[in-house]
DNA sequence: TTTTTAAATTTACAGTCGTAAACTATGAAT
DNA sequence: ATTCATAGTTTACGACTGTAAATTTAAAAA
């Protein structure tokens, strides 16, 4: 009863690196994710091959070894994350979890601009207050 | 080998609705859940004994109906979430994916406000670029 | 061409999750 | 004291995940 596919936690670290290297043979992304994790080479070949039944990555196949390439951006799979886990979130609370986020994180002077520019226009039309929606009926 | 429980995305709707309440009886809990969703009262029990078992929630149990209540609040349990996911991220896009956050996300001026200042304080110190960190072994 | 080696595919297995029916115990009503 | 209704517990089952060994296939080396 699955709509869209996603992404684990573990099959996304294998196309962080494929997203990085723009594409890659197995190999490759053995030999990394084997310094940047415990996992075995055939643990990281059974991920590989889950994302290509995901679709998420599809290999050239005319020749050996495959080499392997994205078929999501980057860009639009942390949108697609982001959001999905923003999603179950009391809406009264983003607010406070983005500001958390910000602290935590390490973020670029020229993200920083932007974010401000953003958060400029949004201040706008901003509501004085957003209510909490975790006991109404979803709209459907 | 799961060091640390962590609550699923039906788990979640089950801890709003008891967040939001303070304290709930399974019969309140189930009412708002099969308004807002399809499932079925079993289903909803499920979740919530599962809840108890991963210690989120605990129940008083010297009479019935049991009185449920959280055993974690819900800034924490946001902040948890919200962080494994960033963990996994990319480094260097961080920054655009909490400026997509906001755009859409519906946030108060108040809240607006605070972030601004954490941005404002952050720009003090945030350096000009974030290196991508795909590729590079784990800190341990 | 046979052998070795590297790469890819199959099979495996336990734990979590969404989903829920079946069964049991308790308190309330008769 | 018996009978319901309500609440709580057990059992179930298939899909998805983390994890990886075993097996097959294709390319390279001898």
């Amino acid at each position: 009863m699955k709509e869209v596919e996603s992404m684990s936690r573990a099959e996304w670290q294998v196309m962080r690196i494929i997203w990085t290297l723009g594409e890659a043979t197995s190999k490759q992304v053995i030999e990394i994710l084997e310094r940047k994790t415990e996992w075995k080479a055939a643990t990281i070949k059974t991920l590989m091959i889950r994302l290509q039944k995901k679709h998420f990555l599809k290999a050239e196949e005319t020749k050996r070894p495959y080499i392997y390439q994205p078929m999501i951006q980057e860009d639009d799979a942390i949108h697609e994350s982001v959001n999905e886990l923003f999603d179950s979130i009391c809406c009264m609370r983003k607010g406070t979890a983005i500001n958390d986020l910000i602290e935590n994180s390490d973020i670029s002077q020229k993200d920083i601009s932007k974010i401000l520019e953003t958060l400029n226009k949004k201040a706008q039309t901003a509501p004085e207050e957003v209510e909490c929606d975790c006991l109404e009926a979803d709209l459907d």
